[in-house]
DNA sequence: TTAAATGTTTAAAT
DNA sequence: CATTTAAACATTTA
């Protein structure tokens, strides 16, 4: 699951957790998953756990990391003889493609139904060279220990808009034009700020740029402080599912009445994706 | 049975 | 060549 409060609450577990241990093994179930040579890795200790937009990446003692994308339906779990909550059903299961062995009984999962994530062993200093990463823009927000802030100015924010002659809603989902922000928290923060999905980028007056600005910011915080939106398939560092689909505000509430207004929310699809939106609220 | 699903990624069209 | 649109990826669920 894919977006960023999502992707930054598995990598503020896997911080707390892996950071210290040992790869002692890595067992490949599905080599189309994984790219680089495992033996690069095995031996290595975990020094840290970073997030690059939707991405993440395992940094190790010995000048190599491990690039990860979950893209929708990935899970990166781990487990020990103390940690084994969640509601993932045994490990390893069925959707299980990667498993690294680590010292004191510790395993790392990686779980991936659709198998549209990636799994990249590459040096840390090579990461840039990884295509998504090299194109990626600048993250909407950042995250820092007690407090979620936009990571852009107004300023910068408006000047991509304006740039860009498609829907809104395309623009801000593009990665390589603002980091971070999927289907979920488009849909829900356009809503928030009364914004048509499809009206276009540039013909945004000034007040609604700044209030798209601050209602993403808004709607990521929420999901964030629910631990994310389980809706598909995500679950944190520990197995364990996200909040946030209980509250959407315009994702997937196609029928439901609009929690501002009470007409009935509308679906279409928008540069290929599912798009939500109150027809009398967002203009 | 058909369509869509938290996302890229690549091919094709403009 | 830059920008857009469509299809692909593989599996599950509505």
């Amino acid at each position: 699951m894919p977006e960023l409060p999502e992707v930054e609450t598995i990598r503020r577990g896997l911080e707390e957790y892996l950071v210290g241990h040992k790869l002692e093994d890595v067992e490949i179930r599905k080599p189309k998953m994984v790219q680089g040579e495992t033996q690069k890795i095995i031996g290595a200790k975990v020094v840290g756990v970073r997030r690059f937009g939707k991405g993440l990446v395992i940094d190790l003692d010995n000048t190599y990391s491990i690039a990860f994308h979950i893209k929708l339906t990935g899970q990166i779990i781990y487990r020990d003889e103390k940690v084994s909550k969640g509601k993932v059903g045994d490990l390893p299961g069925t959707a299980t493609h990667v498993i690294f062995t680590l010292d004191k009984g510790a395993y790392l999962y990686y779980n991936d139904i659709r198998q549209f994530g990636w799994i990249k062993i590459i040096k840390s200093d090579d990461l840039k060279k990884i295509v998504f990463f090299k194109e990626l823009a600048p993250e909407f927000a950042a995250f820092t220990l007690d407090s979620v802030k936009h990571n852009i100015t107004l300023k910068e924010f408006g000047d991509i808009l304006s740039r860009s002659g498609q829907a809104v809603k395309v623009v801000i989902m593009n990665q390589q034009k603002i980091s971070g922000l999927g289907n979920i928290y488009a849909n829900d923060g356009l809503f928030d700020a009364k914004i048509d999905p499809k009206k276009k980028a540039k013909e945004l007056s000034e007040k609604e740029v700044e209030a798209l600005y601050n209602s993403l910011l808004k709607v990521l915080k929420l999901g964030f402080k629910y631990g994310g939106a389980s809706e598909l398939r995500f679950v944190n560092a520990l197995g364990q599912e996200g909040e946030y689909q209980k509250h959407f505000l315009a994702y997937a509430q196609q029928g439901k009445p609009c929690k501002v207004c009470g007409s009935k929310i509308k679906k279409f699809m928008l540069g290929g994706r599912g798009t939500y939106m109150c027809e009398k609220c967002q203009k």
